[in-house]
DNA sequence: AATTATATGATACACTTGTTTTAAGAACAA
DNA sequence: TTGTTCTTAAAACAAGTGTATCATATAATT
């Protein structure tokens, strides 16, 4: 925020303000009533100032067209609640006609938490048994599908052997792979590489109390 | 969608493919060209039915006002991010001035996250010592301002004799107060009431991996 | 067929609003 | 001081824009 001064600022937010209570946008007269600015042409002024250094943007001659810069990344993405997370049962991974038939339900997420990333969707986690990636009854998991992860990425794996699937980070170790709960004071599992397979890479969890 | 014509959902379209793009609402003049309309009176009367029916609302008078009501319940929540939870400290409780300086961060959150509740700001977690609450280190809780909550509401609780603050599911008992970790698997702790102070009401949790 | 409701059209009024112009006070460095 | 830049100020123009009015056409209903 350099070389904002202290006028422009309460017009930015004065504007934030407004747009939040009436979804659109206020004149240079609105302005000027909301901080206490007694004629168009000082908001003018200060409007262009805002202009040139990048914070709004404006069409000419078209009423009420301030657009503030900072809110054009603000997309939303809308994110399939496509199942359940369980231990007993492998995730439900999305095929191709998964994408497009109607989802139990449709979350609505900013980029905040998607942070834009494509192929994600979510699952509900029933019963207990992430409790040591510290997710429980209820949550959502945010997954992005993979086959694949990184060392240190936190990964929905299902395991052959015990016909489980299980949140946990992973590492790529000589012959095996290590598999390491969030809750740092638990042990790591081991497992031979065949033995595991990457359902999804998990990128948040959402909990709603 | 009952009881839309042709032309009214065409104008319903041409609303949100403008407010995608531009940011501001088009002119009933915009609207005319865009759905090959010859004149305003027309969209005027379309847009009058539209309004009767529910689906935009306009403010009289002022230019450049549809409002798609459809897309008054994606609102995006600025929740800011007041700084850091931790065993050792109190939370950082908003004050009037909080709100207005400018915050560490700010999320952006759908509605569907804060569910429109007001008064909503954000902790980043420091430390493992919310691990029983299945809340870890770099996590985000969304808390709401309060000092009372109803039984089996998780809240921010500060514990005067070990000067330390928790988060705990919160009973009020005969004389005492239960507080109860999320997970089930640990004890509840039984307190005097003068003896905790609820600092926040905590409707929510978020992690980014 | 007659009547009513709905959709389209043209035009015009009055108000809203972006923008320009001109001026002057305030802050500050040379 | 002087000059320069930034900010505030008032007033007015020209264009954009919501809206009303009147007229006609088309569809629905009785």
């Amino acid at each position: 925020m350099a070389g904002i001064s202290n006028t422009r600022l309460r017009i930015l937010n004065f504007i934030r303000k407004f747009l939040d209570e009436r979804d659109y946008t206020p004149t240079v007269r609105d302005i000027a009533r909301g901080c206490n600015i007694s004629t168009p042409s000082v908001v003018q002024h200060h409007l262009n100032t805002l202009e040139r250094q990048g914070y709004i943007h404006r069409d000419p001659k078209v009423f009420r067209s301030i657009q503030l810069v900072e809110r054009k990344r603000e997309a939303i993405s809308r994110v399939p609640l496509l199942g359940t997370i369980a231990a007993g049962k492998p995730i439900p991974v999305p095929t191709s006609d998964t994408w497009t038939s109607i989802p139990e339900e449709t979350l609505q997420l900013t980029d905040e938490v998607t942070r834009g990333k494509k192929g994600i969707y979510a699952l509900r986690v029933k019963g207990f048994s992430m409790i040591d990636a510290l997710v429980g009854d209820g949550d959502i998991v945010l997954v992005q599908q993979t086959s694949t992860v990184e060392d240190g990425e936190v990964a929905a794996v299902w395991l052959k052997i015990e016909q489980e699937v299980t949140l946990k980070k992973v590492y790529h170790e000589a012959g095996r792979i290590r598999l390491q709960p969030a809750n740092t004071q638990m042990e790591p599992m081991y497992y031979q590489p065949e033995d595991v397979e990457i359902q999804g890479k998990v990128i948040g969890v959402l909990r709603k109390l």
